[in-house]
Formats: C-alpha cells, sequence, structure tokens
DNA sequence: CGCTACGTTGATAGGGCTCAAGTAGCGTGG
DNA sequence: CCACGCTACTTGAGCCCTATCAACGTAGCG
C-alpha cells in the first residue's frame, strides 16, 4: 500500500539546547518555524518516510496503535467513524502537524487519516518516541505543544460549528486554511482545494450544497476568486476581508455601531 | 479567590510498575480505575489543593501557562472565549480529568475553566510535572492517555454537533453524561443538572428553547424522568434506550428495516 | 461518446431560531 | 407574612436558514 524508502538516521543528532520551552521560537512567523520543527524531530528520533498517494491510509480505525505520524507534505484529512455509521472529517493536516494522538489512550486507533494527495509522511514508533524523550525533554516538549495545538484546534472547530451560519462558516474555514499555508511559507492566491464540496460540507457540519451556495456568494461578493472553470481552484486575494466577514456574521448588533 | 489548604506530598512514592503501559487497566470499569488514577497522581508528584465554589474559575483565558489541574471532585465547564466576544463551552471535566492542556502550546491559557459546582482541584506545576515524568515514565504515559481522550472526546462532540438533530443530540449529552458518572461509580436514577439550560445549548450549538423542548419531548416519551419541579432532576433510568434513540435518528431508513 | 464524478442552481419543506408570554422557585425587604 | 424582583424553565407562534429533492452543466476518462 505504501511505497517505503528507507531513511532512518542512523544517529540521532542532540536537540539544540535553545529549543527546550522556546516560547519565542514557537510565536515567530514564517516556514521557518515548521520546517525546523521537522528538523528537531528528525534529528531526535528516527522516522521512517512513507510516500502516500491520494486515497491512501496512514492509519485506519480499529488497527493497534503503534505509531505516530508526523506530515512532511501533502494535506491528510481525519476522519472520525462512529459505530452507527456516521462518518465526520474531524480535522485536517498539514506540513509539520502530527497525526494519530487519539489512539494513545486505548492503544488502538479510533479514527481514519487519509491523504487528500500526494505526500511524505513519516512515521514515528510510539514507543522509541518515549525513550527518545526520556533522554531529549525538548522532544517531549516539542509533543506536548503539538498535542496542546491539537486540542485548542479542535475546540476551534467545535466553536465555529456551534455559533456561525453556514456562509460565516465557510468564509472561516477558507481563512483557517490561509493561514495554514501562510504559516507555511506557501502563497493563497492560487490554491487548489484538495476537498470536494461533500467533504467540506461533512467537516463543517453543512451539505455539498449549502457549501457550494456560499461559495458561490463569497465569489459574487468578490471574497475570494474562482481561477478555474472547475471551481477547485480558488484565489484568497484577501484573507482580512474573510476573517471581517466571519466577524460582522457573528456580530450584526456590533458591525452596525461602529 | 481560592481556599487553598495546603496538601502536598511530602515524598513521592514510586509509581506502581504495572501502571506502565497497561492497557488491561484502562480498560476496566468502575470507579476504582479513576480513583487508582488519583492516587497514582497523587503519589507520583506534588500537587497543592483547592476547593472551589460554584462560579470560581480555575484558571481563565490570557493568564500565563504554569500549572495543569486534576479534577478530584465536582464538575467544570471549559468555556472557549474568541475575541469578538463568542463564548462556547468546549469541554465538561469530572473526577479524574486533567484541565489546562490547551494552555501548553502558547504558554497561555485561552480557555477559562469554571467550577459547576463545590468541588476541589490538584493543582500541579507544569515543570514539575516534566521532571517528575523523567523519572517515572508511567507517569508521561498517565499524562499521554489523558491528552490522548481528551482529543478523542473533542472529536465526539464534533460529530455529534454536526449529525445529530437536536433532540437526539440533547440525547446524546445525556448519555454521555450518565456514562461519565457511571464510569466514576456514581448512581444515574437521581441526578441534579449542574447546568442551566443555555449552558447545554451552548454546549451542544442549540438555544435555551430547542433543549427545554428537547427535554419535554424525551420526558414525554418516558426516556428521561424528572424528579423535581423546577425540573434540574431528572432520572435517568434506561441510558441504553437513550442511546437507541439516538441510533434511530442518524439512520431512520436501516431502523425501519430491521 | 457515453459514463461517472463533481459542481451549481432552483423549488420546496421543515427544523430550529426568535420573539413573546406565562409559570415556578427563591431570596430580600417591607 | 406576603409583595417584589430576579433567575430559570416552559410553551406557543411565526419566520428564516438550511436540508432535501431535482435538474442541469462540465470535466475527465475509458
Amino acid at each position: 500500500m505504501f511505497e517505503t524508502t528507507a531513511c532512518v538516521p542512523q544517529s540521532p543528532r542532540p536537540w539544540p539546547l535553545h529549543a527546550a520551552f522556546a516560547p519565542g521560537d514557537e510565536g515567530s512567523i514564517g516556514s521557518g518555524r515548521i520546517a525546523a520543527r521537522l528538523e528537531r524531530i528528525q534529528g531526535a528520533v528516527a522516522a521512517q518516510r512513507r510516500i502516500v498517494r491520494q486515497g491512501d491510509f496512514v492509519y485506519q480505525a480499529g488497527k493497534a496503535f503503534t505509531h505516530l505520524f508526523v506530515v512532511n507534505t501533502g494535506m491528510f484529512k481525519v476522519v472520525n467513524l462512529s459505530r452507527d455509521g456516521r462518518e465526520q472529517i474531524v480535522s485536517l493536516k498539514y506540513r509539520g502537524d502530527w497525526m494519530g494522538f487519539d489512539g494513545i489512550a486505548e492503544h488502538c486507533h479510533n479514527c481514519d487519516a487519509v491523504a487528500l494527495d500526494t505526500g511524505e509522511v513519516w512515521s514515528i514508533s510510539y514507543d522509541a518516541l518515549l525513550q527518545a524523550s526520556a533522554r531529549e525533554p525538548a522532544l517531549m516538549a516539542e509533543v506536548h505543544r503539538s498535542m496542546s495545538r491539537e486540542i485548542a484546534r479542535d475546540r476551534d472547530s467545535l466553536i465555529s460549528v456551534c455559533t456561525l451560519p453556514a456562509d460565516a462558516r465557510v468564509a472561516d474555514f477558507l481563512c483557517n486554511w490561509a493561514a495554514a499555508l501562510a504559516d507555511r511559507g506557501l502563497r493563497t492566491d492560487q490554491v487548489t482545494l484538495r476537498m470536494t464540496r461533500a467533504e467540506i460540507g461533512n467537516y463543517l457540519g453543512l451539505t455539498l450544497e449549502t457549501v457550494s451556495r456560499a461559495m458561490s456568494r463569497l465569489s459574487r461578493e468578490g471574497l475570494i476568486r474562482f481561477v478555474d472553470k472547475a471551481r477547485r481552484e480558488l484565489c484568497l486575494h484577501d484573507v482580512p476581508a474573510l476573517a471581517d466577514f466571519v466577524r460582522v456574521a457573528v456580530e450584526p448588533a456590533l458591525s452596525t455601531l461602529q
């Protein structure tokens, strides 16, 4: 299923000292931060690289948990499956993100992780990670920060789904996506949606028709621009305006006062 | 703000060996599991006890992150605040749950944690926890399991909000609440709601009126029973029936086939 | 060239929100 | 003791937003 090009660091480099508890490092902007994160991980613990293609599973719900995964390139969706047949995209992952934390508690994955396009993930044995962390406290700190970020981001999803009307929810989704791209040093002026309308809708708690209509309205209002006829590539030329659209949707009263 | 009754274990006991990577332990049922968890935490790292009353903050968004918290008794809500004024209850915490993980990444809390009734939390210095974990790998494993559970539970919230109609969402909420109580060895046949309808609605992405109507319907159908006139105490006498109600709401097609 | 997957758009219905009125419990002060 | 205000909960009426159903357009592909 996976093409695996072996690439195991032979002698893990010591973790840079300044990386330990360095809030300034995390607060900086630009793609260097995430590249540095990946380098530090690679230097501290053995990782196996895997090339994945669209639709490939990184891991599957129900399988035993043994490894965590780090996205090097590509985009991934994490899908929660409930036994009554519901399927819910709960998270999207980009370069530098960890996947698989949900499996730690029960020693069993309870989600699928699926590649949305061609990419590369590193798989890291959880046991090896714990051992490496014992030697390198900063590695542990890195993992904790990532889990913490994941918790915070899941909550942002919840707040969006609970409080925003459909159009604003889609706008918020595009904002967050643009922010994730910008964080990784990627341009947002011509980006290809890796997800179908149905997937976006599932992620946002909307139907595909509502997503389609919302995007048409955003386009009509000039907040986004479709680049191709198939409407999968778009230009997020004014992310602040999108963010403002979300803000106004939340507080119609306040927006008229100001 | 807090009454603090000093209680710092003088000589942390060594972590029981069998606690390291013990899936069987986590899988067992009954309240003993959670009591054991608390004992192990208490034995491994210094904790300061705090008595809190309804409405007291355990920590507040914006404040520097230095401590994690463990619920000993009582019930707590975690409230996410976005800068545009939205307020969203993102999680409920019971005995044995950790709070504050969200602050690790940015070294700053981004939620409020508020007591819903009188209770006791233990506050544990994050630095001390890391040091203790270096000595006791099983303590680290415990913390990881808790973070993992939190991620999994946040995702369950999302799936509920995204896929269930109002009545089923309330039923699902009551199911989860009953499960949390049962896990802790508490009865579910006469329980007092610690939250107002507005709080439940906020948590579930519904208005208070919808929550009220949903509970009235569930009561009318015999799935729950109100004990007092104020309608804050209720009897969850048949949790499986509640769970079934949720299941049927999800798959009306399948339910008619069977 | 038909087939399939994906996206858009329209018409309609319904679930949940909003607004509003009414009730009950509870603490306070006359 | 009861009036009063306050908070919480319930219930009804009407409307709006979004889901549903359906038709159609388009791109990619064997």
